[in-house]
DNA sequence: TCCTTCGTTATTGTATACATAACGCATACA
DNA sequence: TGTATGCGTTATGTATACAATAACGAAGGA
């Protein structure tokens, strides 16, 4: 069969997997709606062999449900779970913090953390804060909170990081999205990076159990946030992941 | 074909699933080995796509490694690794734990709980510990985890605790059994479980802080004992995960 | 003797055909 | 009219054929 348009670029499993998440993101795909392998070939351009294994992957990170009866859903999500995932990533990575703290950080390994620090402040700087700068903002900080994950020197606890961060609301970038319609953004991102301030602080006078704490609080500050953020969902139009939330809180 | 002998009690997908974690685990596979599809599709008796549906699941779960190139390897483990897996499992379950305390958990909820700990209680009774009560006290232990994990009511942690604990080392029956090669056994769990009455209690008191902080102390513990029993490995023959640590520690 | 290149082989990635199980609809009987 | 059963359709689970790529080895030239 020579008619099917293949891109060689990348594998027909990565590109099936790219192509599922951006329709389940986009909210092609409600959440509940049960996912035909057939359709999925036909939109993502794949046979159903990487379309299988995509709905196997996306099921394991979070974004699908496996049926019973054989094939996947669309997973939904309560505003509860949103909330705790974060809380659960701010968790992981205030032990990220301590471990780092704990063990030692060179000053030339902190460096990087210290640039994306000036380079958010840089930011921060502008009142109001425009556009192009928020969404510099958003991936400074998701640079930001990488790069500490990664001073923990810890494969296991990195991995479960990253497990935790698939959710696209839990990730570093979807919760500052969704806090971005707030009113009072400018001070909540100021705040934030406090925070960041600290731990860094925290982490250079190897004061563990101070790095751990400000993660966390770090965490449930996006949490209050987010709660208030939900409330008026009218400026949330930018934040794809909405549509994975439940319509009934339960 | 009908030459092919076929289970049709559990999906191939499954049976292949578990036949390549016990190979995994049993050490028949060395950690660093890459794995070869056509072997595995003759050991497992499943053929090539429903093997690979459960390479990609075995990868997820943390056993395996995909190689850049293609195929995936038994992924190896440092002594640093496991007890990085254990901490983060201790630290996970002291979230649990407190959410079940902040959120409030009824007596009828919280009676499971206390019958495992009086069974556990009975079992600890005889000194020593005879060979069957101790592998009553690991299966247990093990439901005492997953009660206390159920009482979190967050779906998102419960998820992410069940994969800290999908290493067989991490779990609460692998390192229970580590620390059995201990001479101090014995005390050991005597005090592992006063950490599970006090858990209990604080959560019955709605003392979150508490719930969560000897939840930690239990893992810590846990850490402190596995690295003192892997010292003397000569005991720990019984440890079928052993097969995955790397013999050089980084 | 070592490095480079070409060819062969083995293994993975992909596509598709086939088998099987589930769901829905229609019809018949109570 | 409602329920139950059976058949047909559709979608998933499985097997295998085919394609492509990476690794290994041999041979030739520098």
């Amino acid at each position: 069969m020579a008619e099917r348009e293949v891109d060689r670029s990348v594998s027909q499993t990565v590109k099936a997997q790219l192509a599922l998440r951006d329709q389940i993101l986009s909210g092609s795909l409600r959440p509940g709606e049960r996912i035909s392998e057939l359709q999925a070939v036909e939109t993502t351009g794949a046979s159903r062999t990487p379309v299988r294994m995509a709905l196997v992957r996306l099921e394991e990170e979070g974004l699908l449900e496996a049926i019973p009866s054989g094939g996947f859903m669309v997973k939904a999500f309560s505003e509860r779970d949103i909330s705790d995932s974060i809380e659960l990533r701010g968790t992981l990575e205030g032990l990220a913090a301590r471990f780092a703290a704990e063990r030692g950080v060179s000053a030339r390994e902190l460096e990087p953390l210290k640039e994306c620090l000036a380079a958010i402040d840089e930011l921060l700087r502008q009142v109001p804060i425009s556009i192009e700068a928020f969404s510099s903002y958003v991936a400074l900080n998701a640079r930001f909170h990488a790069l500490l994950t990664e001073l923990s020197r810890s494969p296991p606890l990195i991995r479960q990081i990253d497990r935790a961060s698939a959710l696209p609301f839990a990730s570093p970038s979807g919760f500052v999205m969704a806090q971005s319609a707030l009113p009072e953004a400018q001070q909540i991102l100021i705040i934030g990076q406090e925070h960041h301030r600290v731990v860094i602080d925290a982490i250079e006078n190897r004061e563990g159990a101070r790095a751990e704490a400000v993660m966390r609080e770090h965490a449930r500050l996006a949490v209050r946030n987010l709660r208030l953020a939900l409330r008026n969902r009218t400026h949330l139009d930018l934040l794809p992941a909405l549509a994975l939330i439940k319509t009934t809180t339960d």
